[in-house]
DNA sequence: TATAGGATTGGGAGCGCTTCCATTTCGTGC
DNA sequence: GCACGAAATGGAAGCGCTCCCAATCCTATA
């Protein structure tokens, strides 16, 4: 009010830094601010003088000083520790990070980000260093990860997107590989095809073993042979190709690949070599990336929802920081079989 | 020693959380043990002890109790604000931040990511809430950006890459846009092109209005025409292919882009269009980036050596981290005009 | 053997905030 | 119009650290 103007106050821009400065300048104790702003019990009156201070102050509570005094800083961290250079090409990875990022932008938590261009040891350092983090999550792809059994052995509360066997103790959000897996290949299988090869994925990632262990499975409850019809690959559309070539020697019916990336490469030979897709050879992926229902034929294959489970992630950290007492939230997502006609000749475009 | 074991120090894995832990273990005060941490001056006897126990101890700061102490955390802030999806693949950027964490890392300095997931106000208002960052890094590279203007508003130290008119009298790192540009262009003319015309950058970014400005001083200079021969362009590699038709229809005898990646798609129009490079129309580019010296014909163009200007740009920030009172710090990187056979025909491979 | 002067050390204040607890204020029922 | 309990508020401690300053310890000099 233009009326008040007389009360000490020096400008109209006034400039708080402190509790102090804005205590001062209603006339209430910094308790009853710090009250006011971090929404405990205030009467309505104070309340709402205190706000029209804040309004035209300009004021930032120290970062610094909340953390230490509470022990929140409302910052998590995330780690992907992945080359930059194939973190954002890859559609997995920003998805994820979208999805992440969405729902810490929601909630009002700040974030930071640690990407792979560092070793995994001085990226831990980092992380554990940083002691304004509320929480951190990982993304856990590999076997061998000492940035996640370092976090996992600290004190700061981590959801893995992702998990090793180690790690079923800890919150991780990810899918069912195995059983996806099993479930493409016994389509494959379903569809009348009793040569199915395997191209894998990265050995060493979690994703890539069971994966395998999931065809293997499917195969053996079919009474197929399949200990020769695996071919290793690295999740590239490069390997798919060269994968494929050797199948195709070996003379199969339909290949399940590790990933959509690679199952375009495998499609790519196939074609190359004069076959037909899906009437000689049917195909099948993972991931239902965005490319996938654009190839030529459109690529059957396991949906997953990657934006959910950055989200799903995000969720669950916030979560435990709620509630540290409560125990490890393991969420298991849903994936969805995705049938097109890489596998299903005639049938239409979906 | 093993022989230590009684003084009274419960287990070999000690754990001390807390500079006052330290202080009862190695028995001098906690302003001591503070004092060999952060190598103030100490007996050399002293010294030793405190760091056998902090050897044992894995003891970690609490960087958020030393910012407030010292108003210093040892962490700075990186704003790349660009769409994740387009920032990873274009090397202009990766390479920008490559630069950056290597320098930051090598000095032991901590750093916070923020990307182009948010709009710019979102952006702006974390980064300033964040107030355990000790400086920001951020690309300031369009004409108008809400986030420059409020960090450069704040008393955050900043260090801009690129920068505005306006921006003068902040720390920048840069580069000489119109005289790299100027430079290209008098080079096109001086292997006897007299009609040159210019596939322009994204207008509103800094880049690519002074590049045309370079370019249209070098034609001026030389007394050629050029006011028809600007088409617009926003250094994306499409917009090469189309924007070079245009000129061609014109009639032309060289382009000079504003970036490689507008040149590659330039060079695919001029060839598929039955032209020789650089016989019927050369062609030049900026940048430098990766594939420039591997198109066919090999480009000629402007290297700006960006890696540097990311470790510049920490630099400059650290500097001026260290000494506060100091003036800014203006850096223009030097950049080399890199003649290939795009514009010199019949001259080796460089 | 004193003693000045430098090196080393410990005490303590204070960074800005949250939060417990005691005090004050208010609204209500009798 | 008074006592009572609930609501609102202020005081103060303390988060873990740095850094100033004063106290203590040496060492070299007279």
């Amino acid at each position: 009010m233009v009326g008040k103007a007389s009360d000490g106050v020096p400008r109209d821009e006034t400039v708080a830094r402190t509790l102090d400065d804005l205590a001062a300048l209603t006339g209430v104790s910094r308790a009853t601010v710090s009250r006011v702003i971090n929404g405990g019990t205030a009467a309505e009156a104070t309340r709402r003088r205190v706000q029209e201070v804040l309004a035209r102050t300009s004021y930032r509570p120290n970062a610094a000083a909340r953390k230490l005094a509470s022990g929140r800083s409302g910052v998590v961290g995330v780690v992907v520790h992945v080359d930059p250079h194939l973190l954002f090409p890859d559609p997995y990875f920003s998805q994820l990070l979208q999805g992440i990022t969405d729902h810490l932008a929601e909630q009002g938590t700040g974030m930071m980000l640690w990407l792979g261009n560092r070793t995994k040891e001085a990226t831990l350092d980092h992380v554990l260093g940083m002691s304004f983090l509320d929480g951190v999550i990982i993304s856990a792809h590999t076997l061998e990860d000492p940035v996640v059994d370092g976090l996992l052995g600290s004190t700061l509360p981590t959801v893995l997107i992702g998990h090793r066997r180690a790690d079923r103790s800890a919150s991780y959000v990810d899918i069912d590989n195995e059983q996806a897996a099993d479930a493409i290949t016994t389509h494959l299988i379903t569809i009348g095809r009793t040569r199915v090869g395997h191209v894998t994925g990265s050995r060493g990632t979690v994703a890539g073993e069971d994966r395998v262990t999931g065809y293997q499975r499917a195969m053996r409850r079919a009474g197929l042979r399949f200990d020769r019809l695996i071919v290793d690959g690295d999740f590239t559309r490069e390997s798919g190709v060269s994968a494929a070539a050797e199948l195709l020697e070996l003379g199969v019916d339909a290949i399940f690949c590790a990933n959509d990336a690679s199952a375009a490469g495998a499609l790519e030979t196939i074609r190359a070599s004069g076959l037909r897709v899906p009437e000689d050879v049917a195909i099948a992926g993972f991931d239902d990336v965005e490319f996938a229902a654009h190839l030529d034929p459109p690529l059957t294959t396991v949906r997953q929802a990657l934006r959910q489970h950055g989200m799903e992630a995000a969720r669950a950290l916030l979560q435990l920081l709620g509630d540290p007492g409560r125990a490890p939230r393991r969420v298991l997502m849903p994936t969805e079989l995705v049938i097109r006609q890489s596998s299903v000749g005639g049938v239409p475009h979906e």
